[in-house]
DNA sequence: CCGCTTCATTGCGCAAGAGCAAAGAGCGTC
DNA sequence: GACGCTCTTTGCTCTTGCGCAATGAAGCGG
């Protein structure tokens, strides 16, 4: 059964019947705490490239991601964005709280059309205290998060273009592939823009490098739309 | 009194005379838990170049720094080295422990020869329940942490080299910054290829730019060491 | 004091990729 | 079906800054 059209039915009641409690933070809970944690929860319903909350705002909720991919995003004084990472269904995000921030550091944007749960920031230290799998899910985020700066950094301090655009499809693969008869997509629309504020190059580099890529056999891509063939081949 | 001399000349007790109780970790604890925290500690004492651990070890301890200054570092399996971050006195480091991770992601190498503390990785969370300013420490150190990092990447993605260079500088003058006569010193030592291994650039580049900063009286640099004159003047 | 190692400077040539420009393709809307 | 918007492709030029190489300077150890 298709995640996303659960959702979307049935709103909130169902988030029970779902598997919700797969999800990280719901581990170990029981099924009782669980519905109280729902029972707090606002649902948020965002259409592709609208904002869950902006860079700056005050941070009054923290929010799990359901369904749906989003991207954080960060814009200098001259305009130009950088996405910082990516959020995949099941992770948290907006967790001003767990760095001590008042403000949220970072824009939270829909990379396709999604659904996310939030709570207001004041519950959070109770959550921290009350639900043992909820913290463990918040150090592991910070935690995947940390690292996957770093290894952003990384490969934009020692990689060329090509490898840095190549690391990032891979990454996406990893955190939004989907099996098809053609080769792993990535299941959100990614445009060439998106691929090139994500490594820091141009949407044309990109472009170019995409363009060879099909040539070679290696992805398929066509707007809005990557399909990756041959991961291994791709210049690590 | 210069902080340095202190530590190394009267070790462990010393610690409790000294101001160390201003610093974040130990900040809202009464003498009486300090001392408890301090009995608890090892003291390490660290050379230049050499590390407090490698990457891949196994978590074993976390660390407060007291003195000196640290890099903490990543090497791609090619042998290029990235410093992810600086680490100043006061501040914690090697806290896998936030992450849920078993082993340190990084290595933390002594940019100048320091002191520091360490615990047992199994007193973590004891020290988060008990001390409620260690566990504000710890969410403050993450946060900073992060914003870093983005800063580093959104600098890397948009910026050219000469920006770069001159954002790694200033940031770390805010760090590390020390006034003298001359004005602001960076207080340990810093080879180009350090700087260039900050901003993922080369030493030549580094070394190009400082010259040309030199010239025209923004900063003063020698050997392993840079001094900045007009902070307000570099390339934002 | 001499030689060795580490660190820094500078010049030159070249390649990667950014910037610019123009055209084309997919998709929604009126 | 025509228009317009967004996204993509591709060619050309020009700059940045890397790679390489050679020289110099500072500090350390014997």
């Amino acid at each position: 059964m298709n995640r996303r059209e659960t959702m979307t039915q049935f709103g909130k009641e169902a988030l029970l019947q779902a598997n919700i409690s797969e999800l990280l933070p719901f581990a170990s809970l029981d099924e009782d705490q669980t519905r109280k944690m729902i029972d707090l929860a606002t649902v948020h319903r965002v259409k592709q490239n609208k904002t869950y909350f902006d860079e700056g705002d005050r941070a009054e909720n923290f929010f799990l991601l359901i369904d749906g991919f989003l991207r954080i995003v960060r814009t200098t004084k001259e305009g130009d964005q950088v996405v910082v990472l990516h959020i995949a269904p099941g992770q948290m995000f907006g967790i001003a709280k767990a760095f001590e921030s008042v403000n949220y550091t970072a824009t939270a944007q829909a990379a396709s059309e999604g659904l996310a749960l939030s709570w207001p920031s004041e519950l959070w230290d109770m959550f921290i205290q009350d639900y043992p799998g909820f913290q463990k899910a918040t150090r592991r985020a910070v935690g995947t998060r940390v690292t996957e700066m770093q290894d952003k950094l990384i490969s934009m301090a020692t990689h060329q273009v090509e490898r840095r655009i190549a690391h990032a499809i891979l990454r996406l693969v990893e955190q939004a592939g989907k099996e098809t008869e053609d080769g792993v997509a990535i299941d959100f629309p990614l445009t060439r823009q998106d691929i090139s504020e994500m490594t820091g190059t141009t949407l044309h580099s990109v472009s170019r490098c995409l363009s060879k890529w099909q040539r070679d056999g290696l992805v398929r891509s066509e707007r809005r739309r990557v399909v990756v063939r041959q991961p291994e081949a791709l210049p690590v």
